[in-house]
DNA sequence: TACCGG
DNA sequence: GCCGGT
């Protein structure tokens, strides 16, 4: 009775301290994602290197690889991580709304917000030098962002925002190319234009389309009121 | 930090 | 020559 309670106790340290471990390698993985994640967002992928991100934190390249296998896990996880951000912040704007037609109009400020100095080829270096990190994004990008807008299109339809007679499982795809053609510097070379115009354009445009009289009129003095702010 | 290999 | 990886 007694070893069994004395083990026990020794046990109970060894596996405290075990997990004071674990929680200081979790908190070093972290800083090391943001830490990649903020350059990687303002430089783009290809251009930052272990060495740079190692520098930007302070920690040598060993201690980097102690905790991820090569540059591409760690793309990839940033791109998770960014993913997870994305999906809290469209629930949180869905929680604050009071319409269709509002959520899309946030989540454009939002998105304004978001891109505001990133750089602009990063979804195409992803596509071309890392395709696992692609491969998760295409999935996000296939499962939810086009459920939320078709969501977003059913209930505007419900709710009389949007024209009755729309195909909600066709405009939000449009939408979802909509807004990845908006990002793609084939289509608008960085130099000529300015991402947060062309996303706001195509979204105007696109909202135009499937407005109804009664949505039209709640999007005018809705933008209306948030511009006198 | 220096070095190798792609 | 550069950069990821050791």
């Amino acid at each position: 009775m007694i070893r069994k309670s004395v083990g026990q106790s020794e046990s109970d340290f060894a596996e405290k301290r075990n997990d004071e471990r674990e929680d200081k390698d979790k908190e070093i993985r972290e800083r090391i994602l943001t830490g990649a994640e903020e350059l990687f967002l303002q430089y783009g992928f290809r251009s930052i290197t272990m060495d740079e991100i190692a520098k930007h934190l302070g920690v040598s390249k060993k201690t980097i690889y102690q905790h991820f296998a090569d540059k591409d896990e760690i793309v990839c996880h940033c791109i998770e991580n960014h993913l997870d951000y994305e999906k809290c912040t469209a629930n949180e704007i869905w929680a604050k709304v009071s319409n269709p037609v509002e959520e899309f109009v946030i989540e454009a400020q939002h998105l304004k917000f978001t891109t505001h100095n990133i750089h602009p080829t990063i979804l195409f270096e992803l596509k071309k030098y890392h395709p696992k990190a692609w491969a998760i994004f295409q999935e996000h990008k296939e499962k939810w962002i086009l459920q939320s807008i078709i969501d977003n299109l059913k209930k505007g339809m419900e709710m009389g925002f949007y024209r009755s007679d729309i195909d909600p499982d066709i405009l939000a795809r449009l939408r979802v190319e909509q807004i990845a053609m908006g990002f793609d510097p084939t289509i608008f070379p960085g130099q000529e234009f300015v991402l947060k115009k062309i996303q706001l354009q195509l979204l105007e445009h696109f909202l135009h389309g499937i407005l109804s009289d009664k949505g039209r009129e709640f999007l005018n003095l809705y933008l209306q009121t948030i511009n006198e702010q």
